[in-house]
DNA sequence: CTGTTAGCGCTTTCAC
DNA sequence: GTGAAAGCGCTAACAG
């Protein structure tokens, strides 16, 4: 513990308000109402406030301000992993918004590991943070609730699994996207598009999947089941589940990857058979993760308003945390397609 | 503000030790060392409270406990952008790291402004958190040293420019990471390697710069200034460097970007004007972020260590908070190369 | 072993 | 206008 004396003004430990108040000969009360921009304050006592104030440099002691004022300011925010730009960048929205509001966030990673999600969950709870932003919890809806139980406010962003209706959340439109890349690559003349989906029961999955197939059936193609491949959103699970696409013995001209990272995956095998993207398979992602810009070609995607998925959802919890009553607990944000490099007609 | 009785069990609003200690018969200090494992408790008494503390879920106010203790458990981390692989990986790292500690990270994006990040890091010495860890800070010496005056614990990640000796610090080894990655650039026979660095006076240009040179140097190359361009560490400006190295009459067969955007504006040019990478130019970038691997072709590089700088950084600052004295307070890790498909010997 | 008491630093009635 | 005083919830001496 750094314990120093503070002989001299040099402010080598901090003031409390207590010593400001005395070095001013005032109470704490006035230095209180001074440090708060209060009206009712004579302009002498003020003053003499301000000059000790510059002079050591006191700044209140947020920790006591908050245990005193009931609140800390303080956002927590789980997530599985930060280092993968979809998270960075929700994060670096609900960052941008927070800031705007005089808060901060409490990073807490997860690893994928449920049973430090918990752990995490509940040490935000205790009077570290006044809400939280959940980003693709693995929590359950029973978990969930109990936080609500505590009376603990939290914003779900992009929920893994189906929640209550009463559950706050933000996502982004999965199923109209994924109906818009479809009909992108339909225009374009394919037929036999597959699709390399997430893992079931999860509503990337499902919804984005209910697109594809509406915008399939729209046009009247007859649905294929084994040009739907499940897999887990990542560049490997995207690989193989291409291998077996093209496997097939009338394999698809289009590959709609439910992912960036899928669509990277199907890129690379389509390199390593010597095919050609677009000319021999046309490829489209989901996301438009950063990712999707730079690998050759640049990858058609389906944009999601990562950074404002994460304002929203800061908005949101601030509305919660004021006792306001919010509208649609459940808001869904647009998506739009970015046609890039990977997609094109299909070669006759 | 919430406010609610707590009429029945259901922690519909959180207990207080003091309502703990009453249920369970006993005084605050009795549940709080049942709280935190003191040995001094009766079984009889330990098991009362216990009893309330599970019917109830009652768990420890944070606020309050770090105010009393003088801490909170919080280290605050600036940085300029989070969506961005490098700070990413370095961060995730560090609340890796943090976690082991019990110890949480509050994340304080400063968006390249200035104001900001003083304003954040006035913020974040305000008691709110117990010291920082500051990435690529924007900060002057001065500012710095106000910190430490203040008596604030922190420690630097990958400074931009030289800092004081005095201060804690974090970086990995630039110029023994630019030598090898010349080195491997001769080796497979290069002799006209350009260079594009980043601004001038930063640690990281300067540095890098250091080891091209010297590696030149040591076989003999002499050196041609006109091989060297400033730039900017972003894709645009390494587009815009290539360009002007490209066009230079004796065109170098390779270049070494000093980080890998660059590198990948490198790699668009050379594609825009129909040069094969690696046939007609060899590529080698510096970092080694997660875009190294999926560019085509992937993307020779150098290295750094980010998740175990964050690590590192953090058991620094650890150290410095339990005010131990730290023997190296520069700590330089290693960086290693990183072959992949960006590099071959030049075209005959 | 256990309770009493005094803070930690700040905010906020409530009188004067 | 301003100060005294009572907390916010918890920890830690200090008696017993």
């Amino acid at each position: 513990m750094v314990v120093e004396t503070d002989r001299d003004g040099n402010g080598r430990t901090r003031l409390t308000i207590r010593q400001v108040a005395d070095l001013a000969g005032v109470s704490t009360a006035t230095v209180s109402r001074v440090i708060n921009g209060r009206a009712d304050v004579s302009e002498r006592a003020r003053q003499a406030v301000m000059r000790v104030v510059r002079e050591y440099g006191y700044t209140t002691n947020r920790t006591a301000r908050g245990l005193s004022a009931g609140h800390t300011g303080l956002v927590g925010v789980t997530l599985p992993i930060l280092h993968h730009s979809y998270f960075s960048v929700i994060i670096d929205g609900a960052a941008e918004a927070l800031y705007e509001h005089d808060m901060r966030m409490v990073l807490c990673p997860t690893h994928h590991e449920h049973e430090r999600e918990v752990t995490l969950l509940e040490r935000l709870m205790q009077g570290t943070t006044d809400g939280a932003l959940l980003i693709l919890p693995e929590e359950s809806g029973d978990e969930l609730s109990t936080l609500t139980a505590h009376g603990y406010r939290f914003v779900i962003i992009d929920p893994l699994r189906p929640i209550g209706e009463r559950v706050p959340m933000v996502s982004a439109a999965h199923s109209s996207g994924a109906g818009e890349a479809v009909e992108h690559l339909l225009a374009l003349g394919h037929r036999r598009i597959g699709a390399i989906t997430g893992p079931s029961g999860w509503i990337a999955t499902e919804e984005r999947l209910r697109g594809y197939r509406g915008a399939l059936a729209a046009v009247g193609v007859i649905p294929d089941p084994s040009l739907e491949v499940e897999s887990d959103f990542h560049a490997v699970g995207g690989q193989l589940a291409a291998q077996q696409l093209l496997d097939l013995p009338d394999p698809p001209t289009a590959i709609f990857a439910f992912n960036d990272m899928l669509a990277i995956g199907v890129m690379q095998v389509a390199r390593a058979r010597g095919l050609q993207v677009p000319g021999d398979l046309s490829v489209v992602g989901f996301d438009d993760t950063f990712e999707a810009s730079i690998v050759t070609p640049t990858l058609t995607t389906v944009r999601q308003p990562l950074a404002e998925m994460g304002r929203m959802a800061v908005s949101q919890l601030v509305r919660l945390l004021a006792g306001q009553r919010i509208e649609a607990l459940h808001v869904e944000l647009g998506t739009s397609l970015v046609v890039r490099e990977s997609t094109a007609p299909p070669r006759r």
